[in-house]
DNA sequence: AAATAATTTAGAACTATTCTTAGAATAATT
DNA sequence: AATTATTCTAAGAATAGTTCTAAATTATTT
């Protein structure tokens, strides 16, 4: 009982969410998510590898898991552009960067004690609940790689 | 000769985009967008307004118009959720924060000085071409509305 | 164990958008 | 001004991602 504090609640919260009944696919797709987080998978993708580990769930439930693992505030949807939607089982705040020559996904922090949206000049009374961040360009190894080939 | 430069330049930039055809149906959609613009109409809006002014335009006309002048930069593509993409005439740098109660599109504006991009911690030699800032939650009207009725 | 409720499955249905193709309009060239 | 080339528009078909529906399965409560 040591790496119980010191590691992210990732593992352990597959268990149990907000008294959420963890069925075996609902398990299996969290899973698949926790697993592919880096890579930001779509639902289709989240089917393809939810299939190797259990072959006999639907995309339909796939769905169904997606949605009901993002009420319970367990996975976070990622939005680009009008792209299909992808998930991510970080739950800190950041931002997405999606570049547009790799087509990679990449996750972006907030700058030490930043508040992202403090920036804004957000109307008094009005209450934030959710705040989507997608920056699109091109990602440092692909512009590295552009001025390789105008050399 | 007064107004020319004291109002944003909204009016002119109707006629010349960087080169850009400005046939009748492009200058009716994009007059429909400024005129609409803080309903952040959706292509379909777009269509139903465009068509009182022009009752032949087509919806692929719409699409294609928006597309253009999407491209050209006149106009910004606007993506809440996965929700139909809206658009919106204003080129300032601005937020958008959706109203889950009355289901509105606000603009916010940058807090003076700030600069949107500052908070996040993107990493270095990479390239922003786009910055899609979507805040989810409850306006200020709605939420004094919820207040009456807790009372 | 029986009854009730929730979940899964498979496929149909839906919606926003893109594609295709033909024809119309516009611009360029002679 | 006539001819050719290019771009744009229109209408509908096609597509992709997602949601819906109904029946079957699994879990939970009585």
């Amino acid at each position: 009982m040591s790496s119980e504090t010191t590691e992210t609640t990732a593992s352990k919260a597959a268990e149990d969410f907000g008294g959420l009944r963890m069925t075996k696919q609902r398990q299996v797709v969290y899973e698949v998510l926790t697993d592919l987080s880096k890579g930001h998978p779509t639902a289709s993708e989240v089917f393809v590898n939810a299939k190797e580990r259990m072959p006999s769930i639907s995309l339909a439930t796939v769905y169904n898991c997606l949605e009901t693992l993002t009420g319970a505030g367990a996975v976070r949807q990622v939005h680009i552009d009008r792209e299909a939607t992808r998930y991510c089982a970080n739950l800190q705040p950041h931002a997405h960067f999606y570049c547009t020559d790799c087509d990679k996904v990449f996750d972006i922090g907030l700058e030490a004690g930043a508040d992202a949206a403090s920036v804004w000049s957000l109307p008094p009374g009005c209450r934030v609940e959710e705040m989507q961040v997608a920056i699109r360009g091109v990602c440092g190894a692909c512009e590295k790689c552009r001025q390789g080939h105008a050399a």
